[in-house]
RNA sequence: GGUCCCAUCGUCUAGUGGUUAGGACAUCAGGUUUUCAUCCUGGAAACAGGGGUUCAAUUCCCCUUGGGACUACCA
């Protein structure tokens, strides 16, 4: 049992590949086989630097790990296992070997037309509304005429001949169940290009069959050329994979996913800041699911529970409010000091620097200094309020800020039935009995929040004439975590600091 | 145009020849006696249409409609 993951490397991994790379890891490691990577740079004009790197990074980095393939070591390409090279650019020699094969049996045939002539017969095609198909002109040229044109130099492709013979070419999709082609209505495809390179159809059979590959997951885009390669795997005299096309990702507007319409990077997403338990376990869920109720699963239960046979056969639309929820559910998960982990690396701003608070680490937080404990309190006040990564520096500006905006408009709520005298009346009252409290008093939420209601209710003020101005002058901000709940992650000084201010500015 | 695929709430989906068609996200209302968020409770919301088959179809078959993919010397 073997599965791949066949990227072409473009630049960044798609995050349709990257559901399709998922569900090929999940199959092979649910039935202990093997899993490999191969990349599939076979079209010289879309090489782009660094982009296999880049594609090794984001597996890597989402946990799908593989048994074969290029990897990166020291910043430099190796590659592991035993049927490589595992770059079809470096395999040109087997795919000439199995496409002269094919010509000598009859299977294939060098075609000398021009793009112009191609060009023109599928303009008239597709005026007579005909398929547009090529129209096997190279087949019937004598032998003697090939090898002329050949000696000369004349550029040529090798196109495959599909065969008539058998009536239907079929095969069973683990998706689809039993898929049926008439052999006419499929196009001589090009094998090998005049640069000598292969196309996808031809080093797609050759590795797959070489490499062992016993399962063929893919996007569903591959479903019409699938009975290509099954007239090839027959003409070479190959037993086919097992071929599962999987539903393809949608943009809103139910087009296949793409650029424009979003982000389509995994790389996007990750810079967004959502963390990948979310990003696997919802793109797991387009498509699959358990048929149970259960909606949080880790890679290692989605390996257990993941079957091919669940899964889906309707496009899934990418929708981002659902992987939100997922994200702000795993943030939710993990601890304050985790969370302050994965935050620290995006708080690099004028006003704070990662320095400041030190490095969180696991002896830092079993012994953590005042910042420490300051920033992971900070953090914990905003975690169950971010729904992304890169939300956390907004959210915590005022945690790390020496000064909060004064803003009198918001202070004056009349909701809040907040005035002027009623906000200097709070603060001062504020003020004084905070004074008169402990640190410790202040930074536990339920003491100071018994403390201070009782001074509300003694000065005969409404909670929320006190606590809108107090969560004002402490935040700044119009929402935010609650009063109690900030003044305790400040601490008394902070807290007192900014009552201050703004009782100041007000008389 | 041709080939092929697909079709349950707005979205992701469960489901069965007889169900009050279930869940989740989003949304709306309420609660958690300050905003926001979390959390809790409740509401609204779907079987594309038409024919069959059948005692009975959302479910099986056909057609229509709608959507999509492919149709390169790209993958």
């Amino acid at each position: 049992m073997k599965t791949r993951f066949a990227p072409s490397p473009t630049g960044f991994l798609h995050i349709g590949g990257l559901r399709t790379a998922l569900y090929a890891y999940l199959f092979a490691r649910q039935n202990k086989g093997g899993f490999i990577l191969r990349i599939e740079d076979t079209d010289q004009k879309r090489y782009t630097e660094g982009a296999t790197e880049n594609l090794i990074r984001t597996l890597d980095w989402f946990g799908l790990h593989y048994d074969e393939g290029p990897y990166l070591e020291n910043g430099g390409l190796k590659e592991k296992g035993d049927f490589g090279p595992y770059f079809q650019s470096h395999r040109t020699e087997i795919y000439k070997k199995y496409s002269d094969e094919l010509v000598a049996q009859g299977h294939a045939y060098p075609c000398f037309c021009s793009e112009e002539r191609l060009e023109k017969m599928r303009m008239q095609q597709a005026a007579n509304k005909q398929a547009p198909m090529y129209d096997r002109h190279c087949l019937f040229l004598s032998p003697d005429e090939v090898k002329q044109r050949i000696e000369r130099g004349d550029l040529y492709v090798i196109r495959q001949r599909i065969q008539e013979d058998p009536p239907r070419i079929v095969f069973e999709d683990t998706v689809r169940g039993n898929m049926e082609f008439d052999p006419k209505t499929i196009d001589d495809q090009v094998l090998i290009k005049s640069d000598g390179f292969p196309t996808y159809h031809l080093a797609n059979v050759v590795d797959d069959h070489m490499m062992g590959i016993t399962h063929v997951i893919r996007g569903e885009e591959w479903l019409p050329s699938t009975p290509k390669h099954i007239a090839l795997y027959q003409a070479l005299g190959w037993e086919p994979p097992t071929f599962a096309h999987i539903p393809l990702l949608l943009n809103p507007d139910k087009t296949k996913l793409s650029k424009r319409q979003g982000d389509v990077a995994a790389e996007d997403y990750i810079q967004k800041g959502y963390l990948r338990e979310a990003i696997i376990n919802f793109i797991a869920f387009l498509g699959w699911n358990p048929g149970t109720e259960e909606e949080f699963f880790s890679m290692n239960d989605l390996v257990e529970k993941f079957s091919i046979s669940r899964v889906q056969k309707a496009g899934a639309i990418f929708n981002i409010e659902k992987l939100e929820w997922f994200n702000g559910h795993y943030i939710r998960q993990k601890t304050p000091a985790e969370l302050a982990q994965l935050i620290l690396p995006r708080l690099q701003t004028k006003w704070f620097h990662e320095s400041e608070y030190g490095q969180i680490t696991e002896e830092s937080v079993d012994n953590p200094d005042e910042k420490t404990k300051y920033f992971l309190k900070a953090v914990e006040v905003i975690q169950t309020r971010m729904k992304t990564l890169e939300e956390a520096p907004d959210m915590l500006k005022f945690f790390l800020e020496d000064e909060v905006p004064f803003d009198e408009a918001l202070l004056m709520r009349e909701k809040m039935k907040v005035d002027k005298g009623v906000a200097i009346t709070a603060f001062t009252k504020l003020i004084e009995t905070m004074e008169g409290m402990s640190e410790e008093d202040i930074k536990d939420e339920e003491k100071q929040k018994e403390i201070l209601m009782q001074m509300i209710q003694d000065a005969g003020l409404k909670n929320g004439q006190v606590l809108w101005p107090m969560r004002v002058a402490l935040t700044g901000a119009e929402y935010s975590p609650g009063s109690f709940e900030v003044a305790a992650a400040l601490g008394k000084e902070k807290s007192l600091r900014r009552l201050q201010a703004y009782l100041d500015k007000l008389s």
